[in-house]
DNA sequence: CTGAAAGCGCTTACAG
DNA sequence: CTGAAAGCGCTTACAG
């Protein structure tokens, strides 16, 4: 708990000149410097990052707010900012609002004040309150995987993914597949859904509809019994938890994948490399979209906002076959 | 960024008042208060943590320190302490330190000056350097999932959950397990290692010890082939992630579970429900340590740690069955 | 290169 | 109940 001015005296210096070398090129004569830092050393002394915030305005604390860190897509996005914000020097704020939308508006306020900037995840505020709330506030956001005029944001592009998804399937022999939908009106949803039909008309496929489901792993067991007496021989998921409630249900209701069913999921979740079979799915870049994310922090301008707009790509594993002719 | 000058000013008030009618049983008449409040309002102010810290002491923020977010573990306990947190209006640090030992001991410090307390969870560093850390902060630690004598902690007892496992495995009719260990001298393999002895001399089932592993995925494809090899029927996995890994490549080499062979793996990740089968598994507390952490901190007596214990259970699902006569 | 002083946004005795 | 003032730990012009 020593203090700077703990340091001066010990030092025999001011604490100006102690601030001073405490800082990489702060004006100090070097044998100064280095009899300060020895002293600093000595009493373990670390600058309290709240006083100098104060002063200089900079916080050197970043916000993340993310809907829910179980989510290992989330979490792997959380890991990405964490470590990128480590790298350089700052600390960072999570928040896991638990799927609250209301909680975001909550967050992002309270944060704003103790931050120099907040990631803001994948958040479900609608786009107005959204707005509202980037004009309310001065520190700059950057929305992740979600898109808003006048924003920073980074996000994913799905659709190399799907087209890529869609010719993997082509190859197998597959000619109609269904698609699994997740919570209405979210604005991945929507991108999903537009590169599926982009997808789907430049490979010929025809795709069923299935609707829409929660995106947890129920989802996933509630779909499954319009896969089933659909007629199509591939499913797409909305995201991998929920097609591992696909394969889950199917199995239990006798189904032998891949062979019964093709299923792709979405995320590349972590797990998805550890089921059985192993899933085939549609990559999205989590850790590096909260790389991205910090990077576009530091450098934000709150006048001319950027989109940064990462690609997607098909893994292929296991629980992807030619269909039972 | 609104200051509480502002509201002073725009209420026609002091800041002394202003701070006094921010305070929910500060000294203002009632009317003061509500003035003061309704500008504060509608300005948009929100105090600066920061500049609150820097003369209460208490900077209402706390510290979280876990080895990888990516682990659904530490998610879990990650998010137990978040939202216990929040309900507390305390904000929290988080750091990933990415099962680097050394940056256990950076991110403890760098955060030291800004919190109230830090919640450090299954910290990787020896016994000697955690003592040394704790004298060298002020603020208080409580461990997760690691106990120490003289500090804080909150961790799981695995005995229940273990003597249920034995128990469990005997009424199906095994009579010989194997046990796949996770990284030698760590504090939780420790622990689970006694909870197995205990358990096995108690039941009569005859445990054979087939070494360490890293805990992941590859750690459980890696003892599969020792696990085949072996007379074992049952098999106790250091964690869900190496049963996975585990039940994945005896998958490949086909065999039927859990016809062939029962596994069991220990935390109850959230991921042990959605696979195929569904995993048998000892549930740990993680949510809970999270809240009890903070908890524990609130309330912390440097000069009178304490260890709080959680239970631990079975949850039968269905990579157990009876043995193949 | 170094120090004295002002000030960042707040809270809290100290007077009234 | 309210205000003026001091002070939390720092940084940064401003002088030297």
């Amino acid at each position: 708990m020593a203090t700077i001015l703990d340091v001066a005296n010990a030092a025999g210096v001011s604490v100006a000149t102690v601030s001073r070398a405490m800082q990489p090129d702060g004006p100090v004569r070097a044998s100064t410097r280095e009899l300060v830092l020895a002293v600093a050393d000595r009493l373990g002394y670390q600058p309290n990052r709240a006083a100098r915030g104060l002063v200089t305005g900079r916080t050197m604390n970043l916000g993340l707010v993310v809907p829910d860190l179980l989510n290992p897509f989330f979490a792997a996005i959380a890991k990405g900012t964490q470590l990128t914000a480590r790298g350089r020097d700052l600390s960072v704020f999570t928040v896991d609002t638990d799927e609250n939308p209301a909680d975001e508006i909550t967050a992002v306020r309270s944060l704003a004040k103790q931050v120099d900037g907040i990631v803001l995840c994948s958040p479900r505020i609608d786009d107005a309150s959204l707005r509202r709330l980037q004009e309310e506030i001065q520190a700059p956001i950057v929305l992740v995987h979600r898109r808003m005029t006048g924003m920073n944001s980074v996000h994913a592009s799905l659709d190399e993914g799907m087209q890529q998804a869609f010719e993997h399937l082509v190859g197998l022999g597959h000619e109609v597949i269904a698609h699994v939908g997740g919570p209405r009106a979210s604005w991945l949803g929507d991108r999903r859904a537009a590169a599926i039909r982009a997808a789907a008309g430049r490979t010929g496929i025809s795709v069923i509809d299935l609707g829409h489901v929660e995106p947890q792993f129920e989802g996933g067991i509630r779909a499954a019994e319009s896969v089933r007496s659909s007629d199509a021989t591939a499913v797409i998921a909305y995201n991998d938890i929920v097609a591992f409630g696909l394969v889950s249900r199917l199995a239990e209701r006798g189904y032998s994948l891949p062979g019964d069913l093709s299923v792709i999921g979405c995320d590349d979740v972590s797990l998805s490399a550890m089921t059985n079979p192993r899933l085939t799915t549609i990559r999205l870049p989590k850790f590096d979209a909260g790389r991205v994310a910090v990077e576009l922090l530091l450098e934000a301008d709150h006048n001319e906002p950027r989109e940064i707009s990462l690609g997607s790509e098909l893994i292929v594993r296991a629980s992807t076959a030619a269909p039972r002719s």
